[in-house]
DNA sequence: GGTGAAAGAACTAGAGG
DNA sequence: CCTCTAGTTCTTTCACC
């Protein structure tokens, strides 16, 4: 990671659809060198994939929460099991397994709060596992898309 | 959003850097009918940008926490004005604002966990507008980068 | 590692069904 | 919405530095 890869790293967190010829100029290098790069920040893991960023609504997925779990008892077996249920949720776009006093935080979106609602007493509270959970609406979500490096460790 | 918007979606979700002629064939339309109709999409909204995915110990960002923020009074100046704060700051990463007894979740990522703990000490705790502030950290962290469309409201 | 050139592929716009 | 076409641009490889 020296300061080209973060300079590609950087161009493709911005805009990962612009083209190799425009991130190499904008590098300042060949075009081939930033395609070598770029393939190999690909194969040592540090670029994980390509994604586009879909405004929710548009998915149907108007109402946002965050809902922290409790489950019992705290073992690998529970937390990997609930982790995969989880994750296999259809309302549930990401899963933070936690330190602290909630073993899970869970994003979930739905349509309306009906459906949230629905989801949450007919889906989550299913599980035996779980022992506790609360539920906080999201009313507004700024994420940060390009997160720039951090000095070194 | 018709099927097709949705297909088109659906792959730019899985990888936003494979070729238009590559979604154009899986999705079954012309080349220029994809092209097209991405276009819209993009216009429209739906598409609001693509992004690397990029591994958080790449960017020295190996410890990742969850903090939950109340914050008083609870006026629209005082909200916009955290939200702004805590945006600029580098180590956040995404900001949260909820309905319930937290006002802020802020997701924050540090190299280690003595500048996360710098980090909380001493630049969020500096803010007037804090009454209260609890960190958790994220052990694990699985986002799903191609939510499908829910069932139509 | 980086570069430059060249072949093949993809993008993009436009005309027409 | 699709096809077809054509001009332009990009990707990808490879011999060379």
């Amino acid at each position: 990671m020296d300061e080209l890869d973060s300079a590609i790293v950087r161009e493709l967190q911005r805009d990962a659809r612009q083209s190799n010829r425009d991130i190499a100029r904008k590098v300042g290098v060949a075009p081939s060198t930033c395609l070598e790069r770029t393939r190999l920040l690909r194969e040592r893991g540090v670029i994980r994939g390509y994604h586009a960023d879909i405004a929710p609504s548009a998915l149907n997925r108007g109402v946002q929460a965050l809902v922290s779990v409790q489950v019992r008892p705290l073992s690998r077996t529970v937390i990997d099991a609930f982790k995969a249920f989880a994750a296999g949720l259809p309302e549930v776009t990401a899963v933070f397994v936690m330190a602290g006093s909630d073993d899970f935080v869970i994003h979930v979106s739905a349509q309306d709060n009906d459906r949230l609602h629905a989801f949450l007493v007919d889906r989550l509270s299913q599980r035996k596992e779980i022992v506790d959970f609360r539920t906080s609406i999201i009313f507004q979500h700024l994420a940060k898309h390009d997160p720039a490096p951090l000095p070194g460790a």
